[in-house]
DNA sequence: TAAGTATATTCCTGTATAATTATATAGTGA
DNA sequence: TCACTATATAATTATACAGGAATATACTTA
């Protein structure tokens, strides 16, 4: 499937969009293209901190730039992450809800209990399923 | 979109899946389980690392895990992982292709050049198309 | 040119985490 | 029980990186 160096590269993007704060920037841009000061009052987050995590969203190539007089104008370059994010999502609201399940089931009885043939185990394996 | 706490979620899944060591991981239990052990050989990785790792993958819900006598079997739980993969993939590829149009470019004309109204430009937006 | 605004960069500090080594735990079979 | 195998868990170290404060750069207007 993926060799090599294949999979530094993807593994640097999502990387790159497993920070929260980028999550939000990419967020606030879809739809429409925004300067570095709208997206630091949007998220009231410090400007320096916005825009270098811009910085590395463009070299990643996940956002594109161009000045405008004194601004800069950031969007995004490339709408898979939308796709990737509502992928993600989803899957996580599903395990979510697994869990959700499993903790009740568990709480109901009191405990995570399983039995091995030697002795009551009490390792690492507890909630493998 | 995602808002408060799911952004988080989201990003910690992200997060999990930006480490190459893991993804090779994934990519190697891409169509069957395996124990800890064939992953350590497969990678050529060391155990206890790879048992991190797993663990890592386990608690996010990436993978499920099933102890068979002395061996744990782990197994992809979300084949979302392999779509995420691809589409990540596709992109890198897709802009590695742009990036080395541009490189291209600028190779043949010299250099980086833009113009601003009044002095050559120098600064750090060089590039930024 | 100088002053003002927008953005980028540098420096620092704390925290998270990957890799390694050593050790502990769980299971098997005798 | 003991010896053995498979896996997990410390404990350690080194590194990456996010956040914040201060500063530098780029651009505009006068």
């Amino acid at each position: 499937m993926i060799h090599g160096e294949m999979i530094e590269l993807v593994a640097r993007r999502f990387q790159v969009l497993g920070e929260p704060c980028r999550l939000r920037i990419l967020q606030a841009l879809q739809g429409k293209a925004m300067t570095v000061n709208q997206i630091v009052e949007t998220l009231e987050g410090n400007q320096p901190n916005i825009s270098k995590h811009l910085q590395i969203l463009f070299d990643t190539g996940l956002v594109g730039r161009e000045r405008s007089g004194n601004s800069v104008f950031y969007s995004i370059a490339d709408p898979v992450v939308f796709k990737l994010c509502e992928l993600v999502c989803r899957s996580t609201a599903r395990q979510a809800a697994h869990v959700q399940r499993y903790a009740a089931v568990v709480s109901r009885r009191g405990g995570i209990r399983t039995q091995t043939r030697h002795h009551r185990s009490k390792g690492s394996l507890q909630g493998a399923n």
